[in-house]
DNA sequence: TTTATTTACGAAACCGTTTTCGTAATTTCC
DNA sequence: GGAAATTACGAAAACGGTTTCGTAAATAAA
């Protein structure tokens, strides 16, 4: 059965198309007869809003556009649930759209989004965002931006992201703890907000704990798999190899496991290794890993919260709504450990 | 810079409205003088066609909807990096709606996606999905739907599957000839189409095989990961416990591995494991994991191809596109073997 | 009873494009 | 050189809702 529009629901009923409108609106000033006589015969005769004119009409797509690196990554499809969960308790879609981390997919993306597509974004910027005009074009466009996770400190918005600086503090503490001396970093970007602060604490962790550091040991991965396997290999092929490892993305989780089976290194006698990851499975990896685990859903969750916020109120103060809710780091197996939460 | 309609622009250029939508649609009937007044000022003045107005009158939206369980999961999160590889490509754009194994979601949803505000579905139906009314009907209302993983029998349209009993079949004779007898099986749905292929992929190698069988085995999980977790581990804990055991979902996996670590039971001594998974850690687990791993990205993508034919060419044969992609078993030391593909 | 207010609805403009026609001006064809 | 065809553009009607404003009838206030 073809749906009608809703002027022929108005001739049906011998109403108006106004009346019909507000019965859909849920304005005051129609009677409740007429609402259910109206309701009745739109269910009847199968009527269904057209979205695209509402939203042309009323300039609200109840789109919002979630722009992340990728979705195989269990940080950002966890946080795609958080986000999904409240854009649903608010009649909102979702536009998923993928940067691959590539900065120029990234502007694209955001130069589409000016078109009244969505009515505000959410997003985690790609490893090789180094500049936010194209950020600061959509804001001034009037489109709501909202930054989870990876942010641009230079744009004046709200952002939730976690407490990398100090986790990752955390995490080379726990480390040195367990005897490490030769710890290796491993980042995917120089220029990210995420890396860099997690760099910070890596470096901090050294310095306040008197540690001897080796620039060889921070390695940047790159985005290609087969390139970062190499670069891991030899790393932990070096003479002077590191016998600890602060991986700082989830996607190497593996390379480096596959690395020192490859190189039989064991761990974690020959190499404790802690990764920022969100991994389901972490703790039933051989051995099991020891994590900083982030906040995934509830900075998703919060994130569109804020935005929702924003659409509801303008000129709301965004900066004034960032957030940092804490990771958690578990340690496991890897670092030596048996599994407690710290 | 806030940004103007296409009246102001033309306005500007003292031109009509209609020679300025021809620019941006690429018309014959405009000279290239003309096209390149019109883009320049259009950069300058920063114009920006509005999609709702655009979507109002063509008719078509420039969005798919992707209808799918979950997106934490690593099946589907490779099946929409394949779908958004070809929206891109098609100049489309992809919404993502959660079921969150629902049906009742899924019907909503359904029904959502009947305003215009999507031009087709692909669609992997919810656990509870047993039904399929709610896809018929968006069918008769004009939105091509196509399915990929999970579809409905009965519905007349593309279905990109993979071989589930197949593969279901080869992985429970790879226990058998691993040395099980007493083989059981792990199942989210009486309904789903996949699990009903792959329980019979089961029963038939073991009827081929002239294994005896337990009804006990086959355990049917629910959306509940601490029910489903206390199901494992009463399975493994009966008297005569199996000691193989087919996982035909990948969420599945850990409470598995969880149960035998509680249980004291050794993978894949006192119990050999193989999963549908498309886990990218199953080869670093504890043991590494054998799986049968399915064409993910690709099912995605060619269920995004065969619904951007049926948009460009309506009254397309769409139960001819249907697709079967076959699954990879890759046998590790869960199953007693070292890591081969078979 | 008269006036003021409220209730319940309709007419019409509007949102920003696309598309169909119509038409001058130019070019092509015998 | 006149008819036919082509080129390059504009006017106006869609697309399907929403919203503003106006108004008759019913009710309340005076």
């Amino acid at each position: 059965m073809r749906h009608i529009n809703i002027r022929e629901l108005a001739n049906e009923l011998k109403l108006s198309v106004s009346t019909i409108s507000k019965v859909f609106s849920n304005s005051h000033e129609i009677s409740e007869e007429t609402r259910q006589r109206v309701l009745e015969t739109a269910a009847r005769l199968n009527y269904i809003p057209n979205a695209n004119a509402s939203s042309l009409r009323r300039k609200k797509s109840k789109n919002i556009g979630v722009v992340i690196p990728e979705v195989a990554d269990s940080f950002f499809s966890l946080a795609i649930n958080g986000i999904e969960s409240v854009a649903k308790e608010n009649g909102y879609h979702v536009l998923i759209y993928l940067t691959h981390e590539s900065f120029e997919n990234e502007k694209n993306i955001l130069k589409e989004c000016q078109g009244g597509r969505v009515d505000g974004i959410l997003i985690s910027v790609s490893r090789e965002t180094a500049q936010s005009d194209h950020i600061n074009e959509l804001i001034s466009n009037g489109v709501p931006l909202i930054f989870f996770d990876r942010v641009c400190d230079d744009v004046e918005t709200a952002k939730i992201t976690t407490d990398d600086l100090e986790s990752s503090y955390q995490a080379t503490s726990h480390l040195i703890q367990q005897g490490c001396g030769n710890i290796a970093f491993l980042s995917i970007s120089n220029s990210l907000s995420i890396t860099s602060k997690r760099l910070k604490g890596y470096l901090q962790a050294h310095a306040d704990l008197k540690q001897k550091m080796d620039k060889e040991n921070i390695v940047l991965c790159t985005n290609d798999a087969v390139k970062n396997y190499s670069l891991i290999k030899k790393l932990l092929h070096r003479k002077n190899r590191p016998d600890g490892i602060v991986v700082s993305v989830e996607k190497l989780t593996t390379p480096v496991y596959k690395a020192c089976e490859e190189l039989n290194l064991k761990i974690p006698q020959d190499l404790k290794v802690i990764c920022f990851s969100n991994l389901e499975t972490a703790s039933i990896l051989n051995p099991s890993l020891s994590t900083i685990t982030q906040p995934a859903f509830e900075m998703g969750k919060v994130a569109a919260l804020i935005l929702f916020k924003a659409l509801q109120k303008q000129n709301l103060n965004l900066i004034r709504e960032s957030l940092v809710i804490p990771s958690v780091l578990v340690a496991r197996r890897s670092t030596g450990t048996t599994d407690i939460a710290l």
